[in-house]
RNA sequence: GGGCGAAUAGCUCAGUUGGUUAGAGCGCCUGCCUUACACGCAGGAAGUCGGGGGUUCGAGUCCCUCUUCGCCCACCA
């Protein structure tokens, strides 16, 4: 059957039904070797896109980085499982929505909470889930009958069970502090959430008059708007300068109101002027030396970042001329108000970190307020444990440093928003009982008290989106159940994602999965790069530098995408894509496919699609010198296949057994997906097309029982070629695959490349003597075209001898070569041989034995080529001396290791030779 | 203020525990529309591996230092 000129990308979709239908990508968990059946198992959790998220690069990246793993362990005989699914994303999938009503001049307090959270799921039916979709046409071998969503009523009875039981391990409570607070958003947010950036600020050098005395001290502060709310100055007990003043008062500039100096650790002497004003309620560190010191905490910034007086608030401490700025008003206001009654010292600019919402980037603002939190400090202790002990590891391995600095100095994680999408705090309260029964935990729905029967209210916060995220492994397996799932994947292999997340989430995991399952949820942590612009910039929505992967898809199919990203990205490095050069961008990946299309028009038009028989049957002796070649090639990519994937889990790791450890040498091996790539394309490319291939056509054309077994040795070298590419490009694999001819292994497996095995080294036989090829290659076939190609020989010139070398093939002895090395020499002088194209080197490596020297005397240039043979001579001459030199030092031949002095020694003797063979040949062309 | 990463051919990047003459893709030059492939074939040019020291028989690889970029963390007002 002939195949179209080109692979039309546009079936890849049909293909994918094809395998969705035959589930190939469908886990059976009663296979598992954990549920009793015969096959390891081998998962990966995908990280949860946001639902309403549309595809992007990023995505891309991570998505097809988990699609080879999985696609290999699937190849690999592994009872796979990629589970997909989507975050309900709170605080992002409520800025949209919020977005919208805004369009509409509404707001959602304006529609009311039932009426918003309805209109939101409406908008998450309609336009969710399409991220998913968009990994279908990417190739993504997810099991789609286990799509999960952290909204879904089994994943929020897992949160709620979650909670419940942290909070009846002491480790949930309620807390009052100062905590990161979004003034767009209108919700408080985590530590993680609430991201640094530099900016240019100023510091305020302000006066406080001491009170009832003579002089003053001075203050420094980046943000004078927050002296409103000023209850006391903190000096160091150990600070000379201020030593007596602890214990006076001092006037606050604006207020004209007495607050106290006091002594605290937390000035620092050396910063500013040694002098720190205190505002409880609005910095998080003055809310501890207001706690230490029992300060008030006047309230004077609310929740929309306004100049307003709130809570605790004793006098009236907003004056008119700020009340209801905003705190950037305010900040100016105040600043003039301080020039007017000379109390603004100076002010030197200064840069300094700022806090900006994650997902909105407005300015955080510190907010005294009542939240939920985690108590994490037991948590992290197993997980770095964990990682300690080899139950986990990170690759690149220095992220685990980073992990680990993160782990040892966690902060409790404020798990409540004021958000309305999301999963509300399962906690009710009750009006009507004293404490401590007011407050009840509880993992179903409380209409009534369960102490007095009285009506209960629910809390109104939700809790963070990544409460639910950080049980995903588990959960969308089943958990708290003990299901079957859950039985044969957790815990999961490997976590594939981007470093930016390792706190957020990677890390969280861990810690949930040994809080709930006493195990890591996963033995590997793969974390990839990031694309970037030419410019090295971050790929982003609002950069408008992205890249749409769809857009790619359409242009070169997603084969084209997947092999570019794949072959283009070191272990855990960016990847630099230009998005204003899709055509230069994915050439190569395009390049390829082409390829491999072409490889298999060759194989099919020329070949045929008769059945082969299998190699392994092939009658020892029939093989050709090339034919061994190419088996031995394949085999050599085979093992450097597997040497870039690494091992598939730790050796240590029993699939009954709870413990599983990472080996300190195998720690770092595999997940190399850009060496698994190089080295399949040099297999199918450079050798498999551009020397075997070639060295067949006349065999092939010439029929009979030697065109059967290049027939043979093709199809199943190709088909090699084709499972080691398979987890890269899988449409133009597979759409190939389907078209080879049977025989061999290939009859006794499925319909399906995605399913059918991955090669094994050596199956086929044992093909080392196929390295004499390698000779043949590097001495006649090179020499020829080189000289070909110098001297010009028009490429329509016809052979006009040839000349009998049938043991040059059929011998690989230095001497023999050599022999036949000096018979073209000779030749030289009279009629330079150049190559003849790769057709006719077809013909002098079969059965023939023939090699084609092309007449061309009248072009010849014997002193050019005496030139070029000097050179290479002298140049040989000078790195043999130095080898010589290497061998005779004694220190090398006794401290370097022994194989590498027999290397030495072996190139010895090589380079030797050639230097007779150079010489022999200068002899004779330039008569010495 | 700490920590991490990057610096290798014009461009984008590989180079696993130090060990042949440092590789690939794209681009470039020469010649080819050779009956699978011009998204291709053959040949070629191009690198003092950021600078400087050091360890070693041997350094792109290990140590020190400097320079330039990038990232992360941090309660310094």
């Amino acid at each position: 059957m002939a195949l179209p000129d080109r692979f039309d990308t546009s079936t890849e979709p049909e293909l994918y039904e094809r395998w969705v239908e035959a589930n190939c990508f469908t886990a059976d968990a009663s296979r598992s070797t954990r549920a009793g059946g015969d096959r390891d198992p081998f998962t990966i959790v995908i990280p949860p896109p946001n639902v309403t998220a549309i595809l992007h690069l990023g995505h891309a990246l991570d998505g097809v980085t988990q699609d080879v793993l999985i696609r290999w362990a699937r190849m690999r005989g592994q009872e796979t499982l990629w589970l997909p699914g989507t975050d309900h994303a709170g605080i992002a999938t409520q800025n949209v929505v919020e977005k919208q009503l805004a369009a509409e001049g509404k707001t959602r307090v304006d529609v009311g909470r039932d009426a918003f959270l309805k209109r939101t799921e409406a908008f998450v039916a309609d336009t969710g889930g399409t991220i998913l979709k968009q990994l279908r046409a990417i190739g993504a071998s997810a099991d789609w009958t286990r799509t999960a969503y952290t909204f879904s009523p089994e994943l929020s009875r897992a949160v709620r069970e979650a909670f419940a039981q942290l909070y009846e391990k002491g480790l949930i409570y309620r807390g009052h502090r100062v905590i990161h607070w979004c003034p767009r958003c209108q919700t408080s947010l985590s530590d993680e959430e609430a991201e640094f950036s530099d900016e240019d600020g100023a510091l305020f050098h302000i006066t406080y008059r001491i009170a009832g005395g003579d002089g003053h001290i001075t203050v420094a502060t980046s943000r004078p708007e927050t002296m409103l709310g000023d209850v006391a100055v903190a000096v160091n007990a150990k600070d000379p300068r201020y030593a007596k003043l602890i214990g006076t008062n001092v006037i606050l500039p604006i207020l004209n109101i007495e607050i106290p100096v006091i002594a605290d650790d937390y000035a620092d002497p050396e910063f500013g002027t040694g002098v720190v004003k205190i505002t409880p309620a609005h910095d998080a560190n003055d809310f501890e030396v207001g706690k230490r010191h029992n300060l008030a905490m006047p309230v004077v910034i609310d929740q929309y970042a306004m100049m307003n007086p709130g809570a605790n608030t004793d006098v009236q401490r907003v004056p008119a001329f700020v009340l209801g700025k905003s705190t950037t008003e305010a900040r100016d206001l105040i600043k003039r108000s301080l020039k007017e009654i000379g109390a603004l010292e100076k002010t030197e600019s200064k840069r300094h970190a700022v806090r900006h919402c994650y997902r909105c980037d407005t300015v955080v603002e510190p907010r005294l307020s009542d939240q939920w939190f985690v108590k994490m400090a037991p948590l992290a202790k197993p997980a770095l444990d964990g990682l300690r002990a080899g139950a986990m590891r990170i690759l690149p391995q220095r992220w685990e440093a980073v992990y680990v600095n993160w782990l040892e100095g966690i902060r409790d994680w404020n798990i409540s928003r004021q958000l309305w999408w999301g999963h509300r705090i399962p906690v009710w309260y009750c009006k009507d009982c004293d404490p401590p029964y007011d407050m009840h935990v509880s993992r179903t729905d409380l209409t009534m008290c369960p102490h007095c029967g009285s009506p209960v209210r629910q809390d109104e916060d939700v809790l963070d989106t990544w409460f639910s995220s950080w049980l995903w492994p588990m959960s969308t397996l089943g958990w708290p159940d003990d299901s079957k799932d859950m039985k044969a994947f957790y815990p999961t292999d490997v976590l594939v994602s981007g470093p930016d997340i390792i706190f957020f989430w990677v890390a969280r995991m861990v810690m949930a999965g040994y809080f709930f399952t006493g195990r890591s949820p996963y033995h590997t942590v793969l974390l990839h790069g990031m694309a970037r612009d030419t410019e090295g910039r971050k790929m982003s929505k609002s950069l408008g530098n992205g890249l749409d992967p769809m857009q790619v898809v359409k242009l070169y199919g997603a084969d084209a995408m997947r092999w570019t990203l794949v072959s283009g990205m070191g272990l855990g490095a960016d990847i630099t894509l230009d998005p204003n050069d899709l055509d230069k961008t994915f050439a190569t990946g395009r390049n390829f496919v082409t390829k491999l299309w072409n490889i298999a028009r060759f194989l099919l038009e020329k070949a045929g699609s008769a059945p082969v028989m299998p190699v392994a049957e092939i009658p020892k002796g029939t093989l050709q010198r090339a034919d061994e070649w190419i088996l031995w090639r394949l085999d050599v990519a085979i093992a450097e296949c597997d040497a870039a994937l690494g091992p598939l889990h730790p050796a240590k790791a029993l699939a009954t057994s709870d413990t599983v450890q990472w080996a300190p040498d195998e720690r770092v091996n595999g997940m190399r997906l850009n060496d698994l790539a190089e080295t399949a394309r040099r297999f199918v490319w450079s050798e498999l097309a551009d020397w075997y291939l070639e060295s067949i056509k006349g065999r092939l054309e010439a029929g009979g029982d030697d065109a059967e077994i290049a027939r043979a040795v093709l199809v199943h070298t190709f088909d090699g070629a084709l499972r080691l590419l398979h987890p890269i490009v899988p449409f133009v694999s597979e759409a190939v695959w389907q078209q080879l001819p049977e025989g061999g292994r290939r009859k006794e497996e499925g319909r399906f490349l995605a399913t059918a095995r991955w090669p094994e080294k050596g199956s086929a036989g044992n093909y080392e003597k196929g390295k004499s090829f390698d000779r043949i290659e590097a001495e006649f076939v090179k020499a020829f075209r080189q000289m070909k190609a110098e001297y010009a020989v028009p490429p329509a010139t016809e052979p006009e001898a040839w000349i009998k070398l049938g043991d040059i093939f059929t011998v690989s002895t230095d001497a023999e070569i050599a022999t036949a090395t000096a018979t073209i020499s000779r030749l030289a002088r009279v009629k330079i041989p150049g190559s003849p194209p790769q057709r006719d080197f077809v013909q002098a490596v079969t059965a023939s034995g023939h090699v084609a020297v092309l007449a061309i005397g009248g072009l010849v240039d014997i002193d050019k080529e005496c030139a070029r043979l000097t050179g290479e001579l002298t140049s040989l001459e000078k790195q043999l001396s130095g080898l010589e030199g290497r061998l005779s030092n004694e220190k090398f031949t006794s401290k370097a290791p022994a194989d590498v002095v027999a290397a030495e020694r072996a190139k010895l003797a090589e380079w030797t030779t050639r230097r007779q063979q150079l010489r022999d040949k200068v002899q004779t062309l330039c008569g010495g």
